[in-house]
RNA sequence: GGCCGGUUCGUCUAUCGGUUAGGACAGCCCCCUUUCACGGGGCAAAGACGGGUUCGAUUCCCGUACCGGCUACCA
């Protein structure tokens, strides 16, 4: 009888999702799918001064861009709606208060300017930041230290004030993380922390446990820097009387920049010049946009694959999966424990290996779109396709189509003279101009027919056909690249073709 | 400083006590290609250190070092 499996994600509305955040969402929408479980998302903005709009909104549309639509969310509703925790705001209080009462948890009155004090007076070169614990607490003003009289002065005076746990003196928590194994930690380590603030919201450490129990989580994934908190989180289940129903733990390893040591932030990817939000992010106040991969040109199934390799491996050679493959193939005891530092060359090759995958069909509209980005109407979707199998393999990122392919639908932008000059000559003159007509004569236009044409024309000439396929391929594409010559004459046409040769060798007679 | 976590090629990783420590990305070389890629083949490259346990440790235990995370009325 065991319970349906639920996982949430919850994010906080401040900006861009980055890397390890949709990985996050990977591994929770992975576990709850592979299960039949349901996957939910709880927008954590109790903290309103780093509320952004916006912030939310892209998160549902990355999430959509990924393919992982939640069950449930402040958009798609659910049974344990509202989603969001500030519309949640009233359910806290009572839990914060039944903790005071239950002696787990106590007021506090202190002013911000009481806790730097604090923090100033008992702050020594062995202990550089003070916490609010046992050993300080009896010196602050809370409902400890002050006589019941008071307290109840102060609170019927409406004096701001705070909830904080009391955490025992000398007490082991311990918890079987699904990672990382047994975890413990000594209570007197951990600090009072603040449970509902002053202007009435719950910090994330009582939101996340009401909400957990109240949603019916079965599984919490959260990042490892969550991993100090946990006792907190944990005592908070106990001393609510919820523990019989607190979800299983896993902290994810952390996500590393590429050189150096530390988490990957936004800061590196700008840095270093690769992406690190999911899509591309603007921020309201200073109008900056912060690149993603999906305007980057990654396709979402790629972005999904290298994602879930960062941490997590089925134990065999395969490194390219299908969402459905990772749905299948995904455990939580094949994540890895230690952090993964980004490397974006190995980003791209994912990409690359998901282009060439992807049935050209799929990759038209895509592509379509890019191309009329950069003002360039395509008309015919039939001959994109043709184009797009015969470059795709070349291409690690959608906008390399542009650059490998611009050329197929109009005239090159800039022609490569300086490659060809310095050998140029008038037999070369002469063969084109004979090509020219030949080609025009021409009643066949099939890659192989041209190829035989031009070696049959070059051999008459007495001319080496690899002298010439180089120029022919500056005329029609404008530098060195692209696929086969030929292949590109079949399909730009006749007119186009034989138009290109001829401007070149009028372009070389006037330079 | 304290607490917690982590540690296999440059990078991502395989190895559930016995392997010439395997694969992939990146790098280098060769082949294919009358461009550039793709593709094929090859080279180079790793168990942080010190103790145990064991017939035998990359693998289990302890210590050290190093790296990271946390140490807010932020999440």
């Amino acid at each position: 009888m065991s319970k349906k499996v639920r996982v949430r994600f919850a994010p906080s509305p401040t900006g861009g999702l980055h890397l390890g955040g949709v990985r996050t969402v990977l591994f929770n929408y992975l576990f709850a799918k592979q299960n039949g479980g349901d996957f939910i998302v709880r927008i954590e903005d109790t903290d309103q001064t780093r509320f952004v709009d916006g912030a939310e909104d892209y998160i549902f549309k990355t999430l959509e861009w990924c393919g992982m639509v939640p069950d449930e969310s402040p958009l798609h509703g659910g049974p344990f709606a509202p989603y969001r925790q500030s519309e949640r705001k009233a359910n806290y209080r009572k839990f914060a208060d039944q903790l005071v009462a239950d002696g787990f948890a106590y007021y506090a009155f202190d002013t911000t300017a009481d806790l730097e004090a604090m923090r100033t007076e008992y702050k020594t070169p062995e202990n550089p930041s003070p916490q609010y614990n046992h050993s300080l607490r009896e010196k602050m003003r809370n409902s400890i230290s002050l006589s019941a009289q008071e307290v109840t002065n102060l609170l019927a005076a409406g004096t701001p004030h705070v909830v904080r746990i009391k955490m025992p003196l000398n007490d082991t928590v311990s918890f079987n993380d699904m990672i990382r194994g047994e975890v413990s930690f000594n209570t007197a380590q951990v600090d009072d922390k603040v449970l509902l603030k002053a202007d009435g919201m719950p910090t994330y450490h009582l939101a996340v446990v009401v909400d957990d129990y109240q949603m019916q989580i079965t599984h919490a994934f959260r990042g490892e820097e969550w991993l100090p908190s946990a006792p907190v989180h944990l005592l908070l289940w106990k001393y609510l009387g919820w523990e019989a129903e607190m979800p299983q733990w896993a902290h994810l390893p952390l996500i590393l920049k590429p050189d150096g040591n530390g988490k990957l932030s936004k800061r590196d990817g700008d840095r270093l010049g690769f992406p690190v939000f999911a899509m591309d992010w603007t921020d309201s106040k200073t109008n900056e946009t912060t690149v993603g991969f999906k305007e980057h040109g990654f396709l979402p199934a790629a972005f999904v694959n290298l994602l879930a390799m960062l941490g997590w491996n089925d134990g065999s050679d395969q490194e390219i999966f299908t969402m459905q493959e990772l749905i299948a193939k995904f455990s939580m005891d094949r994540v890895h424990k230690g952090g993964a530092k980004f490397d974006y060359e190995k980003a791209k090759w994912f990409n690359h290996e998901w282009i060439k995958k992807t049935p050209v069909a799929e990759l038209v509209d895509h592509i379509k779109i890019l191309f009329a980005q950069k003002n360039i109407a395509i008309s015919n979707n039939d001959l994109l396709a043709k184009v797009i199998e015969l470059v795709k393999d070349r291409c690690t990122v959608l906008p390399d189509f542009i650059s490998q392919s611009s050329f197929f639908f109009e005239m090159p932008a800039t022609v490569d003279i300086a490659a060809v000059k310095p050998k140029w000559d008038d037999k070369k003159n002469m063969f084109f101009t004979e090509l020219i007509r030949a080609y025009e004569l021409s009643n066949q236009w099939e890659s192989h027919d041209l190829e035989r044409e031009f070696k049959e024309l070059s051999a008459a000439n007495d001319l080496k056909p690899g002298e010439l396929m180089l120029p022919l391929r500056i005329m029609l594409v404008g530098g060195k690249f692209g696929p086969g010559v030929f292949d590109i004459a079949a399909l730009i046409g006749k007119e186009d073709t034989c138009k290109r040769i001829k401007d070149f060798l009028s372009l070389m007679q006037h330079s």
